[in-house]
DNA sequence: GACACAAATGTTATGATATTACACATCCTT
DNA sequence: AAGGATGTGTAATATCATAACATTTGTGTC
């Protein structure tokens, strides 16, 4: 699947994928300072084509990263993402109805969406409960 | 309405209530220079507080603030923002049904919602038309 | 293979956004 | 007046992101 990465894009990649919940920029950056990366600006470009290929996305709200969790059809569907404020668990879902709603606002205003961020933070299943 | 406002937070409400688009705290920061403002931490110490009385947002995937387009029914629901791209206009909009969707989501997964954000990047009916 | 172009890399420096820690002042209630 | 909650001022620092430049690597074409 993602066979044409290079070298940085691979790493990252690997960082991301095998979190457990999304890490910043700098995060990622240093746990591959051991293979050799040293600048900000390696990461933020392999991450840059890894959100364009849609196999990374990045959550603004928290500007961290996470590994897509559909990685084999990456549909660029309209996603929303469950953010636990606990455990930093994240969960990718996409809703029809929502992603019609929001086509009918900018149709019917004459907007044209470039980019849709949804994200619910709060507080996961497992996390709930114990608060 | 704002009337029980400290110097500080009045003074970051105004410049936001004045401003065409949003702004950085540090560009409000600039503009309150001459009001006697010197840190950060002023601006977004009075921030929080507006944002916690609904009469400010953050826009998340911008790093900066719009002062409320309802500033009277301050109702706390789920606000959906559109950001020009170009001109950087917001338009603020609510959807019961994205609401409910959104809702039925979290309940059916156990997932106890704090916020939400969803936030439509792209270009405003004028500038698009332009494009 | 040699060439040319696009893409990725490495490095330094800097810009932009946000918070911690601490001391002091103000307001409100009793 | 005492005490507590909230707001303020300031300095220092943490965190997130990009600009600018030189170089290297990969890819297609002849």
């Amino acid at each position: 699947m993602s066979a044409d990465l290079t070298r940085n894009q691979a790493l990252v990649m690997k960082t991301l994928s095998g979190a457990e919940a999304p890490l910043s920029a700098y995060t990622i950056l240093d746990r591959l300072r051991g293979d050799g990366l040293r600048a900000p600006l390696q990461v933020y470009r392999a991450l840059e084509k890894l959100t364009e290929l849609g196999l990374v996305h990045r959550l603004e709200s928290l500007n961290a990263f996470v590994a897509c969790a559909h990685p084999n059809c990456h549909e660029q569907e309209l996603i929303a993402f469950a953010i636990c404020e606990d455990c930093g668990k994240v969960e990718e879902f996409s809703d029809d109805v929502v992603k019609d709603r929001l086509d009918g606002w900018t149709r019917s205003h004459g907007f044209r969406p470039a980019k849709t961020t949804i994200e619910i933070r709060g507080n996961c299943g497992g996390c709930a409960g114990k608060a």
